[in-house]
DNA sequence: GTAGCCGCTCCCAGATTGGA
DNA sequence: TCCAATCTGGGAGCGGCTAC
């Protein structure tokens, strides 16, 4: 035994709580991943006065089926002050938590070595059971409190950067999914009227002309807003009414583009803050010059009395917002809505409806023969169902295939961006692929027409929600063609999902990339973990 | 009451079959 | 040849029975 190695049944001891009067509730249970999970138990006629109470920083485990599983799921108690488990799983906690540190403890369950030795020491029964007793008499190194701390400090930056990363991910796709909704849903997307031409630079990072020409195609729609066309020469003091009431002042050469930007959150601090609802006044000058004047004497005390009395003239706020032509923007019916009958709702004039697969264009993909060695292992990512995880991105797969599988299958390799649903057991799941990827039978990969995978993958996002909201009562076990082909969306113009997909790539390109990072952090958690057979007692290490 | 063992249910995915 | 349906087997998480 190495000098500072010692039996954890020196450290830890068992605790048998039982629920008898039945006062907690949170009922959890124990998964090989090593994290408590809520129960899937069907506990309807259960004596729960019998479950097992399990508190903050103690432990579960459970020693059956350890040969069979090859883990032994173990887990500490961190997100409740106390939970029970089913009787079956041993609870236990570290006797001293200034000899052992039991995040350091947990560390140690958590490398895979920890694992297969369990597994090499479970027997009996075929799916083999781990002995309580020679749990206890697994050793771990033990170096001082201190150092153990700097050790679970070390890991615990990394864990937390791996978390930081996946919630700074997740307020990318939530923002990106409420900025579709906005544009493709409630149709309150960038539209401008037929006689619009934009002075001064807009802030829509436009650069290519081809987009430019297909904004000045945008509409042949009638504003009913009202605001006046801008020549290029007048300037206009103008208020913005916002939803918190708030009154917001300023000067523009276009109130059309000034007002979209700050409805865009691309305007101005107050307007970032408190969402605008309508420019509710303006007056018009020969200069920029007059205007400012007029801007900063509407911004004294002077300006708001008057601005006050202007209000209570027209009646009030309430008489104001009743009366707008548009009920949340001046933006939002500029363009024509017109009657569609296969949907049976309005949508803007010059989109239409077509089926899911008119919008994205489908593909299969199979599996070459698992027998045959060569097709395996080689540098070609294989995408399956299984490889699914909660991120948009899927970087890496659990099999992989070579160039001569890849040949012998009826898979293609699909692009980077090529969207992935998953059509039986996991029922529809989606990706997108991080690398260029292989893919099996049990999924379908999508491509925009027009290669706007961003703005497909958030199509695909909403119809796959629509479709398995829709299968009230009946539960798909597999997706079929069909179903795509009968499902019905609504297809914009292709200036419109060009300006989004460019508006959402870099939100793509930051999620991917955290992804990336994400991989290399968890391979730097893997080796922390299994650096901690190395660790030394201090004076070993002079 | 407890330890150990076996089996149930649900879920998942690869392979095979059969029809268009 | 492609695609959908079906068959088959394994994983996961318990529940419950039996022997002691």
């Amino acid at each position: 035994m190495r000098s500072n190695y010692r039996p954890i049944g020196d450290y830890i001891r068992l605790v048998d709580e039982r629920n008898k009067e039945l006062k907690i509730t949170t009922l959890l249970g124990l998964s090989i991943t090593k994290e408590f999970i809520p129960s899937v138990a069907n506990t309807v006629g259960t004596n729960m006065r019998n479950y097992k109470i399990v508190r903050k920083n103690q432990f579960a485990c459970s020693i059956m089926q350890v040969r069979r599983d090859k883990k032994m799921p173990v887990a500490i108690l961190k997100d409740f002050k106390e939970a029970i488990i089913s009787q079956a799983y041993p609870v236990f906690e570290v006797i001293d938590e200034d000899l052992l540190h039991p995040d350091y403890l947990m560390m140690w369950f958590s490398r895979e070595e920890f694992d297969r030795q369990a597994t090499f020491h479970a027997v009996g029964g075929v799916r083999g059971s781990l002995e309580w007793e020679d749990f206890l008499s697994f050793e771990l190194p033990v170096p001082s409190i201190e150092k153990q701390r700097e050790i679970v400090a070390e890991y615990n930056v990394v864990k937390n950067r791996i978390k930081l990363n996946e919630q700074l991910n997740q307020k990318l796709e939530e923002t990106a999914q409420a900025l579709y909704k906005h544009w493709f849903v409630d149709f309150e997307f960038p539209c401008l009227p037929s006689d619009y031409r934009p002075h001064g630079q807009v802030n829509l990072k436009i650069s290519d002309n081809e987009l430019k020409s297909e904004i000045a195609q945008v509409c042949n729609y009638k504003r009913t807003g009202g605001l006046p066309i801008s020549d290029g020469r007048t300037w206009f003091v103008y208020l913005i009414l916002c939803d918190d009431d708030s009154i917001y002042k300023g000067i523009t050469n276009d109130l059309y583009r000034r007002f979209y930007e700050h409805y865009t959150a691309q305007g101005a601090k107050h307007t970032k803050q408190h969402k605008p609802v309508k420019v509710i006044h303006w007056e018009q000058f020969d200069t920029k010059e007059a205007a400012a004047k007029r801007e900063k004497e509407l911004k004294t005390g002077y300006g708001r009395t008057w601005i006050d009395r202007q209000i209570k003239k027209a009646g009030g706020l309430e008489i104001i917002k009743a009366g707008l032509p548009a009920p949340k923007t001046q933006l939002r019916t500029a363009g024509k809505m017109v009657y569609n009958e296969e949907l049976d709702k309005e949508i803007p004039e010059g989109w239409k409806d077509g089926s899911f697969l008119e919008a994205l264009e489908i593909s299969g993909g199979g599996t070459p023969r698992t027998q045959n060695p060569d097709y395996w292992n080689g540098n070609i990512p294989f995408f399956t169902p299984k490889d699914v995880n909660d991120s948009y991105y899927v970087i890496e797969s659990e099999k992989t295939l070579t160039e001569e599988g890849l040949n012998n299958c009826s898979s293609k390799l699909y692009s980077k961006n090529t969207i992935f649903i998953t059509a039986r057991g996991t029922v529809g799941e989606i990706s997108i692929a991080g690398t260029e990827m292989s893919m099996n039978q049990s999924c379908y990969a999508f491509t925009e027409p027009d290669c706007l995978q961003f703005y497909g993958h958030q199509l695909a996002i909403l119809t796959i929600k629509e479709l398995i909201g829709e299968a009230v009562g009946a539960v798909f076990s597999a997706l079929v063609t069909k179903d795509f082909q009968g499902k019905s969306v609504i297809i914009p113009p292709k200036y419109l999902k060009k300006l989004f997909n460019r508006k959402i790539e870099q939100f793509y390109f930051s999620i991917r990339s955290k992804e990336f990072q994400n991989i290399q952090l968890y391979k730097l958690k893997n080796l922390l973990l299994s650096r901690m057979a190395n660790v030394k007692k201090e004076k070993e290490m002079v």
